[in-house]
This record gives structure tokens, C-alpha cells and sequence, in this order.
DNA sequence: GAGCGAAGCGCC
DNA sequence: AAAGGGCGCTTCGCTC
């Protein structure tokens, strides 16, 4: 029996009883949505009040007097109120934390909701709303939660309870960290136990140990190597500290995180909204977690087990196939990225003080020059008000409404006075990027906390996660131990990438999947024109530029010595394919593209119109002419399927054993790779329509590349533990690094194999093609002056 | 002085 | 080289 079926048996029955009449009680910026929540009430007699209720005892005569038993609120008066009743004394609470707690008041059930203005302004309003609303008009349909109860660990009791949780069906794992020194405070278990006979069968036990001694540590590890299944919320984190404390956790197969990312991408999906979303009588506790009293802490830490097992328990109850499908696909990518995460890249401290001083000299000689320019010595162009005022003064006030790159260059069309202020402007603030963003230096503190460089222990950590994206890419941020940078957006140039290099005795290896989303959009939408122009050998926008404008496409591209001849227009075919691709519109092409360019064309092609807009949907006509299967047929079919569906599915399929192992390659097409749950309105939002176009190209290649990303780790990287080493994954490409002897054993070719995966893709009119990204490596430059292959040791060496 | 949102910008 | 989409970090300027 899998643990699923186990559950479904077993499953806690709810003890309520359906009630009275039901009350909602909003506020004045409510009334205007009344509408838009009637049905949810299920036809239950229900009264509205949006005037100012400030008293618990007025609220409880208006329900007594009308048999009322249920409220849905939104009023954080009564909010407060209540939260005072339970000892959690403030002065005002918000509605995001506190949406889809449950209190109980005299006999009153109170859920508190986001306000309904949300309905309409955020895709999934009316989803959330209607699920916190039937937590207290429809509570039978919301299973119970197993009893609270917890101990603190100590020496009287441990031994007894270690022995008791070697029974567990699964135990769920939290750490409490200490963020100034990157200590484990304390760390909480809740077992899952099963008992058929019992009245209750699924019953939890919650512990916790304050880790504040070599004792603790030691039994820390014991509970740790426990033989349940671990289930914990966005685990790599707890992972990461205590790998730190050689106390690592085995098992750890369950990440209620990853399984709710794999079912709804595009919710919220932290502990305290999963709380609310599974869990029915709960009330928000995440600002407990601000006190001093450690036993109160360590309540706290047993709480968010208890939490982390029951909400588990739901999602396996209630998670639909496809979503179980997704955690299978996404989960077992925590390995890799943790060991990637762990692993970090090597900083040059030399590079890094010289790096950041050829910057600062650059930042400030501009500084000093546009100064003088402009007669202002203090002006700042970080500021963007500031930069604001400075084009209104120079005459683009109608423009002014935003300092961005794009505006700037605007404004310096218009005049080469306003060009040499606002590049120089553009210039000063890519150097500060530079080297506040990359560059950062222990002095760059100035007193605020936590400001200084980015290394631990002389190297840039980050942390990689697979529950980061609405499309299944991984997502990276600074690491769990609070330091180090982002690792997929380092600046292309040499500046940063010269400071970031590969160990000793190692070389720095990067292999790229080449064209990915382009071959995939193509495949997906079953553009044969697009196939053909995107695999085949010739230059891909001279092609496009030749078919859409009809010129020889001799006349562009010289094959013979690759080389482009006519870059003026192929630069338009290139623009005009980009932008066509995701459903860009004329006067956004306009705005991007800049008038000298959209006349640029104009002249090109011998235009007659002279609306730069007219122009811009002409361009734009063209590609849809020559690959009318992207918003003939591809849109079209993302619209339908997620007006029949709500959701958007991937039909192909990758051969690699890890899927085999898992499904049938026929049965896997029909049923779907990848499958994203949406709430937006594609038939009714063109930002909706043109995120979810975006989705499916951008979400296969993700899945490619993920699973190329645990070919290698298993295949390679802990194979050779001595001899290669997993840095990091960046959109379409792997960072790794090999030794003298890991070349020997070819591992950089190995890596290559390993990304490119055929692919079986089952187009959207129904037919099924087999084609594979090609893979590109980089492991070195070649000397300017001698010719020689230099293997690289830096990040920039790897171009 | 802390906290927060907006703006801007880095990558694929 | 850079549109559309996908992300996360720093600074500024404001509020509390």
C-alpha cells in the first residue's frame, strides 16, 4: 500500500457539525466587491456589515440577535481584539499575515480574508478567498489537524522518545538559526505515528532540542540518521546548517515547499500561507517567533513541525496526479543545488581589491566630469528623482515619468547635449552596479550591519532553488547562511568574472545548451518553417531576414566567410523576430526598438506609411506571415488549453533513465512532462497571454536543462568527488570545474553527452518529433598572440 | 533608525 | 544584441 493510500484510509475525521446563519463583516473599501463573494457563502442565509465595528461585545449581539455562528472578516479592529484574547498584545495586524486564520469567540467562528478589493486585482483572489470562506461555511469538508502537544528535550526523557521515533512513519525536521553567527538555536522533530485502532490514527509527536551543547549535538546526529522519511519546509536551508555541524539528515525525501510549488507555481508558498491553506483551525504564529523567552521559542519550533507534517499529510491527500508527477520531477533537484550550494566558487581577494579600484577610478572621474557639466556638485545619479528633474530641465519632462535606461536614450535622441549628460549618467550607473552589486569590499559597511564583502571563508556562495520559478527554472539568491551573491546574474563582462576563478588544482568549465527556446518554441508549436530555419546550417535572422522581406539571402549573410553583410537589416529581422516571438505589440516594438530605428527600416524596405506605429505592424505582419503557426496555431492552443484546463501541460518527453525508470515514453507524452496550474485569464489579459506564450518554451528547456543538471550529478560529480565539482546552473547552462586527471577521464565531454538529451515532443496539431539541443563547451580562450589553447582558471576565461 | 516600496539593473 | 518572459539585489526616499 503507497503511503498515499495509508493516509487516504486513515484520514482524521472532522468533528464539526454544519451551523446557523453567517455574517460578513468588512470594511468601506469592501463594498464595492459584495458581488463577487455572494456565491461562496453556498446559498447559507448570510448578513453584511462594512461599518466600523470596534468592539467584540458589539459584534456578539449583532450575531446572537440574527442565529449567526460564522464570520468572514476583513476588519482588523476585531482582529486585534481577538489577537489580544490570546495573549498576543499589538496594536494593529495585517490581513496578508493574518489571511485564513481561524478564531473561535463565544461560539463564533471568525476567518479573516484578504481584502476583496484582491478579488479582481490578484489572479488567484477569488481561489484563496473561496477556500478561507469554506473554512467556516462548509467546515466538514476541511479534515482536522492531529492534537498539538510537544516536550522539550532533555537528558530524563530523550532516550525514551529517540526509541519511540524509530517507529515513525515519517518525522518532520526545523531548525532555528541564529542569523549573526549562522548557529543552530534549536531544532524541532514531529513523528508521525499510525495506529488503525486508535480513534484518532494519525497522531503526532513534537520535540525539541535547544542546541547549546556538545550533548545536543550528539543526539542531534542520532535523531538525524533516524530511518523515517524525512519530511521538512524548503529544507535545503535546515540542511545546509547542518551539514555545517557534520550533523546531516538522512532521508529527507518530503519538502511540503516543493510539493506545493509543484502544484500551485504560482501561490505563495511559504510555511505560514500553507499553514492557512491546509490547515483549518490555525491562526498565523510566524510573529511569535520575535521572543526572547526560549521556551517560547522552542514552542515556536515545534509548532512550524507540527505544522510541516500536517500540512504534508493534506498534500498527499489532496494533491491531484499531475502535481504528484511535478514533486517526482522537481523534488530530487534539492541534491544537486545543495551540493552546488555548498561547493561555491573561489574568489581572487587580490582580483577582487584591484577589480573594484579600476572601477572606482572609472565611477569617479565620471562623476567628476558630469558634475561639471551640469554645475551641480552634489547631483547623485542614483537618484532617479534627481535624474527626473535633470530632464525636465533639459526639456523631456514628457518623459520624465521614469529615469530607466530606455527613457534616457529617448532623451538622448532628441539632442547631443542631453546624449553626453544622460550616457555619462548610464555609464555612472553601471560602474556603481558594478561594484556595489559585484564588487562589494568589507568597507563598504559604513556602520549599517551586514553591508560589507560577500565571501565566507573566501568564497561566493548561493544558494540554487528548484521552487523558485513559475516555470520550473531554478531561481538563485545570496546563500542560507545570509552571505554571498545571486549567482545567475553575474555581470557578462570580465570585471566580476576575472575575481571569481576555480580552485587549485582545478579549471573552470561552462557548457551551454545553444538556442535552446528558440528550437523548443519552434518544436512546440510545430512551425516546420521555424524548425527548419532554427537546426538548419545558415545564419538563423539572415534566414528569417530573407523570408521576411524577400531579399536573397546571399545579400545578407555570407556563408563562405561567415560573415554578415547587410547588418542593418538583419538587425530589424532580428528585433521583429524576438519581438513577434512573445506576442510583443506595434507600439512596444516602437517604444524598443526607438524611432531612428523603426524609420531606419522604414527606408530600408521602402515603406510608404509614415506612422511609426504602421510601421511597426507591418515588421511585425511579416513574421507572422512566414511562421503563421506561432500565433495561428501556438497561442492559440495555450488560450484553449488553459480556458478547458487551467492549466498548461508539456507533451514531451526526455530520454534519460531517471524518466524511464518512471514512466513509459508513449504513456509519459499523453499525460504530460510538466504541468503549471494558471489563474490568469489568457482569453482576457494580453500581460496573462503573453507570460503564459513565454511559459512553455522557457519551462522546457528549464526541464531539459534539470534534468542534464542531475545526469551530471549523478553521473559525473559524485562519481568523481576528486576530480569535478558542480558549481552551479545558469538558465542554459552548467558551471563545473575538473582537474588534470577529470580531464584525463574526459569529464568535460562527459558533461556535454549528458546535456544533450533527445527530446520526444508531441507538437500542439498533434504531431510527434524527436529532436535534441545541441550542447556547446567552453573551457578555455585562445592566446591572442601565440594562438595557444589557455584552459581556463577564471570565470572570465570561459567565453 | 528600521522598514518598505519603487526604481533601476544584472543575468538567461 | 536584446524583445518577451523568468528572477534577486541595491539604492533612494519616504513613513513610522
Amino acid at each position: 500500500m503507497s503511503t498515499t493510500q495509508l493516509l487516504n484510509q486513515l484520514s482524521n475525521l472532522p468533528a464539526q457539525k454544519p451551523q446557523n446563519n453567517a455574517l460578513f463583516l468588512g470594511t468601506w473599501a469592501d463594498k464595492d466587491y459584495l458581488t463577487h463573494i455572494k456565491s461562496m457563502f453556498s446559498g447559507v442565509t448570510t448578513y453584511t456589515v462594512c461599518e466600523p465595528v470596534k468592539l467584540l461585545t458589539q459584534l456578539e449581539l449583532y450575531c446572537s440577535k440574527r442565529s449567526i455562528t460564522r464570520v468572514v472578516s476583513t476588519n482588523t479592529d476585531i482582529l486585534v481584539k481577538l489577537l489580544a484574547l490570546e495573549g498576543n498584545v499589538k496594536e494593529s495586524a495585517a490581513l496578508s499575515d493574518y489571511a485564513g486564520s481561524l478564531f473561535t469567540y463565544r461560539g463564533i467562528e471568525i476567518v479573516f480574508i484578504d481584502p476583496l478589493a484582491q478579488l479582481l486585482t490578484v489572479s488567484y483572489g477569488r481561489f484563496i478567498t473561496q477556500r478561507y470562506i469554506s473554512k467556516v461555511i462548509n467546515p466538514l469538508s476541511w479534515p482536522e489537524a492531529t492534537e498539538f502537544k510537544w516536550t522539550l528535550l532533555s537528558p530524563e526523557n530523550i532516550s525514551e522518545i529517540y526509541a519511540q521515533f524509530h517507529n515513525a512513519l515519517v518525522i518532520g525536521v526545523d531548525i532555528e538559526t541564529v542569523r549573526e553567527n549562522c548557529a543552530i538555536r534549536c531544532i524541532g522533530y514531529s513523528a508521525v505515528f499510525i495506529d488503525r485502532t486508535d480513534r484518532t490514527p494519525i497522531r503526532t509527536v513534537s520535540v525539541v532540542l535547544p542546541m547549546d551543547s556538545d550533548w545536543a549535538l550528539a543526539w542531534v546526529r542520532k535523531f538525524n540518521s533516524l530511518p523515517a522519511a524525512k519530511v521538512l519546509a524548503n529544507g535545503k536551508y535546515d540542511c545546509s546548517y547542518l551539514l555545517r555541524f557534520n550533523a546531516p539528515l538522512t532521508n529527507w525525501l518530503w519538502d511540503v515547499q516543493h510539493m506545493f510549488h509543484s502544484w500551485y507555481s504560482e501561490l505563495p508558498k511559504d510555511l505560514a500561507f500553507l499553514n492557512a491553506f491546509f490547515l483549518r483551525k490555525v491562526v498565523y504564529w510566524k510573529d511569535l517567533a520575535e521572543t526572547n523567552d526560549i521556551e517560547q521559542y522552542c514552542r515556536y519550533n515545534a509548532m512550524d513541525t507540527w505544522a510541516t507534517v500536517n500540512v504534508w499529510v493534506q498534500q498527499l491527500l489532496q494533491a491531484p496526479a499531475w502535481a504528484k508527477k511535478n514533486y517526482v520531477l522537481e523534488f530530487p533537484l534539492v541534491y544537486p543545488c545543495l551540493l552546488a550550494e555548498m561547493t561555491g566558487l573561489k574568489r581572487d581577494m587580490g582580483r577582487l581589491v584591484s577589480a573594484r579600484a579600476d572601477v572606482d577610478a572609472k565611477e569617479s572621474s565620471s562623476l567628476q566630469s558630469l558634475r561639471a557639466m551640469i554645475d551641480v556638485p552634489s547631483f547623485n545619479p542614483g537618484s532617479h528623482v534627481q535624474v527626473k528633474s535633470l530632464m525636465k530641465v533639459l526639456g523631456c519632462a514628457d518623459i520624465a515619468d521614469s529615469s530607466g535606461e530606455k527613457n534616457l536614450n529617448k532623451a538622448s535622441y532628441r539632442h547631443p547635449l542631453n546624449a553626453r549628460i544622460f550616457t555619462k549618467i548610464l555609464d555612472i550607473r553601471g560602474w556603481r552596479k558594478l561594484a556595489t552589486t559585484y564588487l562589494r569590499l568589507d568597507s563598504d559597511k559604513e556602520g549599517k550591519k551586514e553591508n560589507g564583502s560577500k565571501e565566507f571563508n573566501g568564497r561566493i556562495l548561493y544558494a540554487l532553488n528548484p521552487h523558485g520559478t513559475d516555470t520550473g527554472r531554478l531561481a538563485s539568491r545570496e546563500h542560507h547562511f545570509w552571505t554571498g551573491l545571486q549567482i545567475q546574474n553575474i555581470p557578462r563582462g570580465p570585471e566580476v568574472k576575472q575575481t571569481i576563478c576555480a580552485d587549485d588544482g582545478f579549471y573552470l568549465g561552462e557548457c551551454d545548451l545553444e538556442q535552446a527556446e528558440s528550437r523548443d518554441t519552434a518544436n512546440i508549436a510545430g512551425d516546420t518553417s521555424l524548425i527548419s530555419a532554427v537546426s538548419g546550417d545558415r545564419d538563423f535572422h539572415s534566414v528569417n531576414c530573407s523570408a521576411f522581406f524577400g531579399v536573397p539571402y546571399e545579400s545578407i549573410y555570407d556563408d563562405a566567410v561567415g560573415k554578415t553583410l547587410n547588418k542593418g537589416l538583419r538587425d530589424v529581422a532580428k528585433r521583429v523576430n524576438h519581438g513577434a516571438n512573445y506576442n510583443m505589440g506595434a507600439f512596444t516594438l516602437v517604444d524598443t526598438m526607438g524611432l531612428e530605428n523603426i524609420f531606419k527600416a522604414r527606408s530600408l524596405l521602402n515603406l510608404k506609411m509614415t506612422d511609426p506605429k504602421k510601421i511597426a505592424e507591418y515588421l511585425l505582419a511579416q513574421f507572422h506571415k512566414t511562421y503563421p503557426s506561432i500565433a495561428g496555431k501556438y497561442y492559440v492552443s495555450v488560450v484553449n488549453e488553459i480556458g478547458t484546463t487551467s492549466r498548461l501541460t508539456s507533451r514531451a518527453f526526455h530520454h534519460t533513465e531517471y524518466n524511464l525508470a518512471h514512466y513509459s515514453a508513449v504513456g509519459y507524452i499523453e499525460t504530460g512532462d510538466w504541468t503549471r496550474y494558471c489563474f490568469g485569464r489568457p482569453d482576457k489579459n494580453k500581460l496573462d497571454l503573453n507570460s503564459y506564450v513565454a511559459h512553455c518554451p522557457q519551462s522546457l528547456n528549464a526541464r531539459t536543462l534539470n534534468e542534464a543538471f542531475l545526469k551530471v550529478f549523478y553521473e559525473i560529480a559524485l562519481p568523481n568527488p576528486e576530480h569535478f565539482r558542480l558549481h552551479a546552473q545558469i538558465h542554459d547552462s552548467i558551471l563545473f570545474s575538473y582537474t588534470e586527471e577529470g580531464l584525463r577521464k574526459n569529464l568535460p565531454d562527459k558533461v556535454r553527452e549528458a546535456m544533450e538529451i533527445p527530446v520526444t515532443i508531441r507538437d500542439v496539431s498533434g504531431t510527434y518529433r524527436d529532436f535534441t539541443v545541441p550542447a556547446a563547451l567552453k573551457l578555455g580562450v585562445k592566446d591572442k598572440k601565440t594562438g595557444e589553447f589557455i584552459r581556463a582558471k577564471y570565470w572570465s576565461e570561459t567565453e
